[in-house]
DNA sequence: GTCTATATGCTGATAGAC
DNA sequence: GTCTATCAGCATATAGAC
């Protein structure tokens, strides 16, 4: 029989991380305690100690974790070569991947506040990041004559906060399929930029 | 003279609300206490509750206000005949009247988590009746072929979260001027309807 | 690796003096 | 209308037993 306790560690931290992903994006970080977290993967609060330092770190740990999922996974898509066709792109991964990942997507948008000041420089940094891969594309199709921006850097945030908004209302099983969702939306973008 | 104590509640009353609203908006609802709120005006904790009958109604009562104002004033602007132009009122409507607030547009949007169920279903209610507003417009417009938008719901979904997205990034001295930024939005809220 | 016990401090809200 | 004092409870984080 193996023992009870022993090496868990690598077991026990993801769904530490997992549990605070969970309980931060219902509740918020500071109305959630230790204790809960700990509660909900059925240890003592004193344990959580041996994953994180302390709730700060949990919190960037967290961020930061999904803000270089995000960037990994957009490097991975396979680029095709017009603009457009690079935009679409963009606006289908885009929604895909905040919609499966709607706890964190929630707690990077909400909690910057929460951050220390170090902290926040790193994810606005990585965030900074994925906009310039958008930014990128608008150029593209700027040079080319293909897109008609009035302001690249706006066109950029604009497109991308109607693109998280989705977040804010779609739910699986609703009117419309993600499928749907992702060719309408494709289809407000593709004219917002002119093309 | 005047006493020093005495019917100060028509003047501390306001003031309590701002205070409030300041302090969640920069720390969040949870993680800000009555005292810091009464410091903040110069009371002592206990004092606030002549005010409020707790913490939960003085957030509902900020949100509640901020979109009763945002109803109203919308309802005050002169509406034109032609849905493009009406379009484009809205447009410039909604970032001027949420950049001038910045503090209680960013409660009404982080903090609805942390209403109670009958002040949540109040508070959702008044922001339907905005969307309602938004929607009524792109709806004239398909009726007279001036627009041309694949989905009537999502579309107005995504040209809200678009616009309330300048929020995030604007800041008063800064590159453009909130007019051109109004211009710039607008010139992509009229293409993304097609008109 | 996890538990129990504990230090230290802050929380929302109320009672009653002035 | 405001203050002081207070209640009962929960917070983060640590120390040390097992």
């Amino acid at each position: 029989m193996a023992r009870k306790t022993g090496s868990h560690s690598q077991i026990t931290g993801p769904l530490v991380r997992q549990a605070a992903l969970r309980l931060f994006a219902q509740g918020g970080y500071a109305a959630v305690s230790m204790r809960q977290i700990a509660s909900e993967v059925g240890l003592q609060a004193g344990a959580l100690y041996l994953y994180t330092p302390d709730k700060q770190t949990l919190l960037f740990t967290l961020m930061h974790e999904h803000l270089e999922e995000l960037l990994t996974a957009w490097e991975a898509v396979e680029k095709p070569v017009a603009p457009i066709e690079q935009l679409q792109a963009f606006t289908r991964f885009h929604i895909r991947f905040h919609l499966e990942r709607l706890d964190a997507v929630f707690i990077a948008n909400m909690e910057l506040r929460n951050l220390s000041d170090e902290n926040f420089a790193v994810i606005e940094k990585l965030r900074k990041a994925y906009e310039d891969g958008l930014q990128s594309i608008l150029e593209a199709g700027h040079a080319t004559g293909a897109f008609r921006v009035p302001d690249l850097k706006l066109a950029t945030l604009a497109i991308i906060a109607m693109l998280t908004g989705v977040n804010t209302w779609y739910r699986e099983g609703g009117r419309l399929s993600r499928d749907r969702v992702e060719r309408i939306y494709w289809n407000m973008v593709r004219r917002s930029v002119g093309a």
